[in-house]
DNA sequence: TCTGGGGTCCTAGGACCC
DNA sequence: TCTGGGGTCCTAGGACCC
């Protein structure tokens, strides 16, 4: 048995790389990668961040991803500016996906631009691998037009470390005996899991390189982070053992949220967003082949305030009406009107597979039946097959709220990260 | 940085039970 | 009525990732 190889392979400003070269093969002539350009999100529609940015971008003018397009601009009156096509990029990271595969059976897609493959045992194959991850990167430039960084480790979290490195379009390795000079030296913000309010935490106590992290005492960092402390001190180590998750890991919850292009004011609007949301992401629910137990409501005021309240059913489900009355109801107790609202957003969560029945005497009438989930199959059927607003609901008629708010086009789920990669 | 949307995991407090 | 302790479930919120 050979030591693990993990590869995590990177996506150079994945949206920006992969709008430059979907407009490329389309004939345009300028590449949105060589000038200063963003993917942006509209600001007619209060989603005006940056998404992803060129490096020209980043280094001439010091963009940054999450940044406001209004204050982009101010950095760059002549930024190129183009909006987002999450269809597009979907499909770049399904071929991408498809391509690594020759490699390794053993893949995990982390996200819709990052991609663990185990290469443990694959040397026989394709060669040391040093070469194989210069071929696959050769590879997906030349067949699918956009550059990847691939990180070499013996595990997830160091390979995904060194896919960080230099780039665009290169591969870097962390092995444990490049720890001292590769990792340690780097600002411990950057080490994975140590976001903004860790990082203060750490800087506070004198942190400052993942190196002097490293070499705290574990049991200090337990002391001041608990577990958060534990693992980060691992990390900072390169201790991290999770295995290539396989396809089909199941999903533990889902939502759907939006910003509203005004804001909200009064319940009437409100309850219809919500049941456009609710449309969505109860009908992703039923195509996962999944019933959940959990409701949850959260808003956001217009002075960025946010709450939530959840709900536990008595039963799982996959009705849009029992979301939808559930949601209603979480929104009176949460919302007086007082201050309108710019977000909305229902999640699900407390998944199962199977509706198991919990049968008391007092609970029949929340049952769904199973006429109800074959109705609302068979819209999601003729949506899926006519277009989303083939069939909606007549309140939406005559309302400047969309039947079907939201989310991302996807077409299909899969699994999200966790801290433990 | 005056702020999108999709996720995962952890913690802490209260209710309730023995 | 003051005081114990352990366990589980539910809920709200925060931190992190892309």
């Amino acid at each position: 048995m050979s030591d693990p190889i993990i590869f995590h392979i990177d996506v150079n400003s994945a949206y920006l790389s992969w709008e430059a070269a979907y407009r490329l093969q389309k004939g345009a002539q300028l590449d949105l990668r060589q000038v200063p350009s963003v993917v942006g999100g509209d600001s007619q529609k209060r989603r005006g961040i940056v998404l992803a940015k060129s490096i020209p971008a980043k280094s001439k003018f010091k963009i940054q991803t999450g940044e406001l397009l209004s204050s982009a601009r101010k950095k760059c009156p002549d930024l190129f500016v183009v909006p987002p096509n999450y269809d597009l990029y979907l499909r770049c990271s399904n071929a991408m996906v498809e391509l690594l595969y020759e490699y390794s059976p053993f893949i995990q897609r982390y996200s819709v631009d990052e991609v663990f493959l185990d290469f443990t045992n694959m040397e026989k194959q394709f060669g040391d691998y040093l070469t194989a991850a210069n071929t696959i990167k050769a590879r997906v430039k030349e067949e699918l037009g956009f550059t990847v960084n691939i990180g070499i480790g013996p595990n997830k979290l160091l390979a995904k470390l060194a896919s960080e490195f230099k780039k665009p379009d290169r591969v870097h390795t962390l092995f444990p005996e490049e720890i001292p000079t590769k990792l340690w030296p780097l600002p411990v913000g950057e080490l994975f899991m140590v976001g903004r309010a860790t990082e203060k935490k750490l800087l506070d106590r004198g942190i400052t390189t993942i190196g002097e992290l490293a070499k705290t005492p574990r049991n200090k960092l337990k002391l001041w982070l608990k577990s958060h402390g534990l693992l980060i001190w691992d990390f900072a180590n390169g201790i991290e053992e999770s295995s290539v998750r396989p396809e089909g890991f199941p999903m533990k919850g889902l939502g759907n949220s939006t910003t509203t292009p005004e804001n909200v004011a009064d319940k009437e609007t409100a309850r219809l967003w919500l049941l456009s949301l609710t449309e969505k992401v109860s009908s992703r629910l039923r195509d996962a082949h999944c019933y959940a137990q959990v409701v949850n409501l959260s808003i956001k005021t217009s002075q960025f305030i946010s709450y939530g309240k959840q709900k536990k059913l008595l039963n799982p489900t996959n009705s849009t009406k029992v979301i939808f009355e559930t949601g209603k109801k979480l929104l009176n107790e949460l919302w007086d009107e007082e201050e309108p609202l710019r977000h909305i957003g229902i999640s699900l969560s407390s998944l199962s597979s199977s509706k198991s029945y919990q049968l008391s005497m007092f609970d029949k009438l929340s049952i769904d039946t199973d006429s109800e989930e074959s109705f609302y199959k068979a819209i999601d059927k003729i949506r899926a097959k006519h277009g989303e607003t083939s069939l909606i609901r007549s309140c939406f008629l005559h309302s400047t709220v969309p039947p079907l708010a939201g989310g991302v086009d996807a077409e299909e789920e899969y699994p999200m990260m966790s801290s433990l990669l």
